[in-house]
RNA sequence: GCGGGCGUAGCUCAGUCGGUUAGAGUGCCGGCCUGUCACGCCGGAGGUCGCGGGUUCGAGCCCCGUCGCCCGCGCCA
């Protein structure tokens, strides 16, 4: 299937030329695969093993399909031949041993489509090795499944051709994301699977410990600890294909439960000195994977505050055009009568101006359809302006256009960037959730317009995160991302700020990075923070005593006070890599055996249910919910 | 926890305004067929319309509840 062409490992080494089936020498099951024969290898007795793949049955003359994981070779049956009997019998799905002689195929029944397809296999001995009960899903074709049941049957939907081949993209992916790390000089690492609860981030899975009766171990959320002790015990350049565990609800770019990420970490290094070590790495395996697509050759870099303000997210589409503009001050003058947008900004909202490239044209419905949305997601509305030309100048159209003078609807169309035949929309209230709405409606604008350019790979890093947010629901300042991430800061000003001061403190950006492609957040990293002085403070302005970390983060602090090396890395998710490399919408077709949405492994039966002797053996009772 | 979509034969789906015995394709079973590669032709079996309740003379269809799957929100240092 994967177009692997020659014999079998077990066939190495030994002669390509017809093997004959009286040697006590032929192989058990096959002497090549399904994808191993050519018109070079006409008149040579073969033995081929594999699944029942399509059988055409013409009563006098029965064809077999017989595939493996190499491929597919036609099998045919002839009436006279001691095998038609048995061959009659096969379905779909069976496993089946054949024996026969390669023959070049008549003239005009050679299949393009096959690797094999000039030549053919007249049989005179079959063998059942596994028949299969009728399918709950055929193996045959590209029809879509529901996913209870591709993933209850999982082996069948893995022997799927598209399946199949993601699975072993996957693997080639990995492989050159290995050999690439390698070849920048980073080490592969092992860390426990088996660690302790954190406090802070993700809900941990938990495995109680028989030995120590009502304490828990938890599975890593991801190594960071460990990493980053790799690197203050003395290694230099750390990486692991590495397993995480977050116990928190799925979505479709989020597998529930389990993932992987390429950790690495790295001593003595600034930021550049990370981007400089990962950019190459993620942009090689791309051009690699690309199937032709284009890659960024130079990741741009946009400081969060800036992605913020043109995209309205932290993990901005660059294939889509439109960039968002601030507004706000527009509708504060005194000669914009438009009310509705003039008391949002008196009471310190925002107004982000989103342009439609083009949408002058659009039916009204367009506009309407829009405007439903934009209630659907809470907003009052998103309101437009339909720029068009008269008398070679831009003149504003729509519903809301005559409460702006002509003035202002061209520092509208200015700002931006609008031209005749385009539209711009407003999104206006408190900036938070007209930022949100903004960034939304610049995604679903640029997908109604047909404005992505779906032929690229577009990255970019966004740098300058900041380091606190306000946690409106405990009313206190709380670290936004990582807490081990070092302040961008004068380390000095840092140690003498006042806890009260949460302006100064909300202003503070933290060297810490994410990597964004096609508008999936590839990954976050970090600048350590490798002070223990400067993770106390750090700490302490988030509302954590000493004490607290002392407990929570105990080994950590040791490690940073017995010499500690400047350090930082980062975490690209290997499933998502995969994924936009795949072409696919959904974690689950690039993982081999994924669990469904409410974290159910449907073909295992996880979780289950565990015997009473298991349970007293963890001190553990049961309290179920009613 | 919340919102949305879906649920009819093994599988993919159709099913009109609420009206006779719920259909098609595919798969399965049987028969025919010597060059197909989605082989073709003929016949057959196969249904708790997710489940429960209600409205109605009558429910796959309308109402209420519930279960399952997916998508999203919350959550995701």
């Amino acid at each position: 299937m994967n177009g692997a062409r020659g014999p079998i490992p077990v066939n190495e080494g030994r002669s390509m030329t017809a093997p004959n089936p009286a040697e006590t020498s032929m192989h058990r099951y096959r002497s090549h695969t399904c994808a191993g024969l050519r018109e070079s290898d006409v008149g040579a007795t073969v033995r081929l093993s594999g699944w029942c793949h399509r059988i055409r049955d013409h009563g006098g003359v029965l064809f077999i399909d017989l595939r493996d994981h190499y491929g597919i070779t036609q099998i045919v049956v002839d009436p006279d031949s001691q095998a038609f009997k048995t061959a009659e019998s096969c379905r779909s799905e069976w496993v089946i041993r054949v024996d026969g002689r390669v023959k070049k195929r008549p003239a005009g029944t050679e299949n393009a489509d096959l690797p094999t397809g000039q030549i053919e296999v007249y049989i005179t001995d079959l063998e059942v090795l596994g028949a299969a009960a009728e399918l709950p899903m055929p193996v045959f074709g590209d029809q879509d499944y529901p996913e209870d049941i591709r993933l209850k049957y999982r082996f069948l939907d893995l022997r799927r051709e598209k399946l199949h081949q993601n699975i072993m993209k996957r693997g080639k992916i990995i492989d050159s994301i290995r050999a690439r790390m390698k070849g920048q000089g980073f080490f592969e690492f092992q860390t426990p699977i088996l660690t302790a609860s954190s406090p802070e981030g993700a809900r941990d899975f938990l495995v109680p410990s028989r030995l120590h009766p009502g304490k828990f171990y938890a599975l890593p959320q991801a190594p960071q600890q460990f990493k980053q002790l790799v690197m203050m015990s003395g290694f230099d350049r750390y990486f692991q294909i590495a397993p995480c565990f977050r116990d928190e609800d799925a979505r479709a770019d989020r597998s529930p439960g389990e993932f992987y990420q390429l950790d690495v970490e790295m001593s003595f290094v600034t930021q550049e000195d990370v981007f400089q070590a990962v950019e190459p790495v993620l942009r090689g395996v791309f051009e690699e994977f690309a199937d032709g697509k284009r890659v960024t050759p130079v990741f741009p870099r946009i400081p969060y505050a800036q992605a913020m303000l043109e995209y309205g997210v932290d993990k901005p589409d660059l294939r889509n055009p439109i960039r968002l503009a601030d507004v706000t001050e527009l509708f504060a003058r005194e000669d914009v009568t438009f009310n509705a947008f003039k008391n949002i900004v008196k009471h310190g909202g925002v107004v982000r101006a989103i342009p439609a490239p083009g949408a002058g044209g659009q039916p009204r419905s367009f506009f309407d359809k829009l405007n439903d949305w934009a209630r659907s997601e809470g907003a009052a509305g998103l309101g437009y302006v339909i720029f068009e030309e008269e008398g070679g100048a831009l003149v504003g159209k729509g519903p809301i256009a005559k409460f702006i003078p002509a003035e202002v609807q061209g520092l509208i169309a200015q700002a931006a960037g609008a031209k005749a035949g385009d539209a711009v929309f407003f999104s206006a209230g408190d900036k938070g959730k007209a930022v949100a709405l903004a960034g939304k409606a610049r995604i679903r604008l640029g997908e109604e317009l047909g404005l992505i350019d779906a032929d690229q790979y577009a990255f970019c890093w966004i740098t300058d995160f900041p380091m606190y947010e306000w946690d409106e629901e405990n009313k206190k300042v709380e670290f936004s991302h990582n807490p081990f991430s070092m302040p961008n800061y004068d380390l000095d000003a840092f140690q003498a700020l006042d806890p009260a001061d949460a302006d100064e403190i909300l202003g503070i950006t933290a060297f810490q990075y994410d990597i964004v492609c096609n508008g999936i957040e590839l990954s976050s990293g970090a600048i350590r923070n490798h002070r223990p002085e400067i993770m106390r403070k750090a700490f302490g302005l988030a509302g954590y005593g000493a004490d607290v970390l002392e407990a929570k983060f105990g080994g950590m602090l040791r490690a940073l006070s017995l010499g500690a090396p400047p350090h930082g890395g980062i975490a690209p998710g290997i499933d998502r890599i995969v994924m936009l490399l795949c072409g696919e919408q959904n974690l689950r077709e690039v993982v081999l055996f994924p669990m469904n949405q409410k974290a159910e492994d449907l073909l295992m039966g996880a979780p289950s249910e565990v015997t009473a002797k298991q349970l007293r053996e963890l001190h553990i009772r049961l309290n179920l919910p009613e």
